[in-house]
DNA sequence: TTTATTGGTGCACACGTGTGCATTTGGAGA
DNA sequence: TCTCCAAATGCACACGTGTGCACCAATAAA
């Protein structure tokens, strides 16, 4: 039998209002009672019925995430984070993978709409515009991580991807290289755009050609589309001597392809890969990556979420976009070019 | 602003009542005044509050999920299976992470029973005992994945995992493997030991003797552990020629670590995991495995949750455990024994 | 015309909690 | 003893939804 404020009532004897007023510590109770009533709600189990107090107060504390799969080691890690903070501000999360499937993306809002979720965390690389704005309408504030889309929104974290490219571009052009491909990741919007724009701008800055099927966009980010991306840059007149993808879970597939292939790495190609997901560290040989904080993000988004819900709304109105850095993370993946003789011709 | 039923029932000229009945479809109200005020009311953008209606029917359509760790991608594959099935019959999930601490659980249960969640799913290796009759006193029901204490739970689901690790040593022992080490994990109590069993079991059929080192147990499932787990088992007189372990992440990092003190796999020492989690068909060599169905247990767990929620209570109340079974998955981390000769003397 | 029936709708209350206001109680001051 | 004040507590309503029951109107049956 679930016990409500009405049962601890009437076994203290007193009315269910000062019950309520004694758990919250109201200072109109006078402290026996108070302290009476906590211990007696305490011995008969009695948890506060969240729906009720959501109804009342328009509260429901919980936060709602979404992102594109959870079994992507790159989200569950930013999870961890938002998890982490929302759990110590009494906070649950309802977490829905959307998988980019547009179905499943309005089933998604609608649950988290009747819900009433004060807030919501979006972490889905395309997310429908559409969708968030339904959520919009309902005035629950959205914080989103790496908004892909092409417009800003106005709450939203940031990793410096540009940063970030530029330091994996200059760690591989300092090792000596000049055929330097990369591999994108096209349903990945503005990240995979910044990406790449640091990859050219840094191509530019070295007076190095990017040479015609040095830039692949795989339309999946799956380990297991290593084999065919490995084969399409061997296959080119002078493949490169180096690939920079997209993410580590690209990079770790492409190094698996290269590696049936006969390739050694890095003696005769070298990989990087960015975001740093846990199993690079373990690859043979090592992935260098760039470490992309991803729980620290986790944790901006679920705290500029909360500020959002707690401050004062008029004065914070303004927008907040907050950009993290990461740092290049040198392991065996890379090494200078020709180790092992180059035996195409440049 | 929010728009309630009563919002709805004003604009369209009727009680609430009659908004409340047309929504749910009752046999009551008139097809014409049904089909208006459907039509009226996804006009107004109204949803129907959870809070509310989870207070007048006891019914959150919520369901718990507790993990270990959000980011241990076997839980992460099992939780698609949750949400798979959860999303599809209007569930939503709360999921969060215990981080075997004592206060995380605590924390995560009394928000679970505050919000009436209308049903638990435990997937943490070791989820307190004290905690889950806390739950259970709350008459929620509770569905334990791989439960690893001891003493049974009414609704369950397994592996297998006796039947697998006899597979696994199987084909350890059928390539001719007779010095075979196990590395377990301490805390999965009794997922460890019949993993364990069959491992001794096969040893013994096969007339294999377990030298003193051979088992080793691991209190950490981390990748990390690795380094120092290779150095124990090499620095034995007589290292194993094979080793079978708990999981693939411990796999995975013994592996690494073997190769770090240059050992090659699979010709001098042979490598088999457990669980089959997407990494290791990626790893160099790839990962000699058994496949768990975590995608099935994760639906069969939702599904039975689900089935003790709606089916008759007072029939259904025998205990239901389910076994599910898997597939032992050859790849490259195993091979015969003394490829390129064994310089240990037997 | 009256009565019984049925389909359609509204009233009023309940779920568990929070809160403004009224009420009670106890004690201090006159 | 009476008055007044403040501290402590209870009453009643609200939040949004669902449901038993009563009510009404229209039609069929008598």
């Amino acid at each position: 039998m679930v016990v409500s404020i009405k049962d601890v009532a009437r076994e203290a004897g007193v009315s269910h209002t000062t019950v309520s007023r004694a758990l919250r510590g109201s200072p109109h109770i006078s402290f026996d009672t108070t302290k009476r009533i906590q211990q007696l709600a305490s011995e008969m189990g009695y948890e506060p019925s969240a729906a009720a107090r959501s109804l009342k107060t328009n509260r429901s504390q919980v936060l709602g995430v979404i992102v594109s799969s959870i079994d992507d080691p790159f989200f569950s890690e930013i999870l961890q984070g938002i998890d982490d903070i929302a759990l110590q501000r009494g906070y649950s999360l309802f977490i829905a993978a959307s998988q980019r499937d547009r179905q499943r993306e309005k089933a998604i809002v609608r649950t988290m709409r009747e819900h009433r979720v004060d807030g919501v965390i979006i972490c889905s690389s395309p997310f429908s515009i559409e969708q968030s704005h339904h959520l919009s309408t309902f005035e629950i504030p959205i914080v989103i991580i790496n908004n892909q889309s092409e417009e800003d929104h106005q709450y939203s974290i940031y990793h410096d991807d540009l940063h970030g490219s530029r330091q994996v571009m200059k760690h591989l052009i300092d090792l000596g290289h000049k055929r330097i491909g990369y591999l994108g990741y096209s349903h990945a919007g503005r990240t995979d755009i910044k990406r790449l724009t640091g990859y050219q701008e840094q191509m530019k800055a070295a007076r190095l050609t990017i040479e015609d099927g040095y830039v692949i966009e795989a339309d999946s980010s799956d380990l297991n589309c290593g084999k065919t991306l490995a084969q399409q840059f061997l296959s080119l007149p002078h493949p490169p001597t180096a690939i920079f993808c997209f993410n580590d879970l690209l990079a770790i597939g492409l190094m698996h392809g290269l590696q049936e292939e006969g390739i050694h790495i890095p003696e005769e190609i070298s990989i990087a890969g960015f975001d740093n997901i846990s199993y690079s560290a373990y690859t043979n040989p090592p992935l260098t990556t760039f470490d992309q904080p991803k729980r620290s993000i986790g944790t901006k988004a679920a705290e500029l979420v909360l500020s959002i819900l707690n401050d004062n709304r008029e004065q914070e109105m303004e927008s907040k976009i907050q950009l993290l850095q990461g740092s290049l993370l040198v392991r065996k993946s890379t090494g200078k070019p020709g180790w092992k003789g180059n035996h195409d011709q440049a």
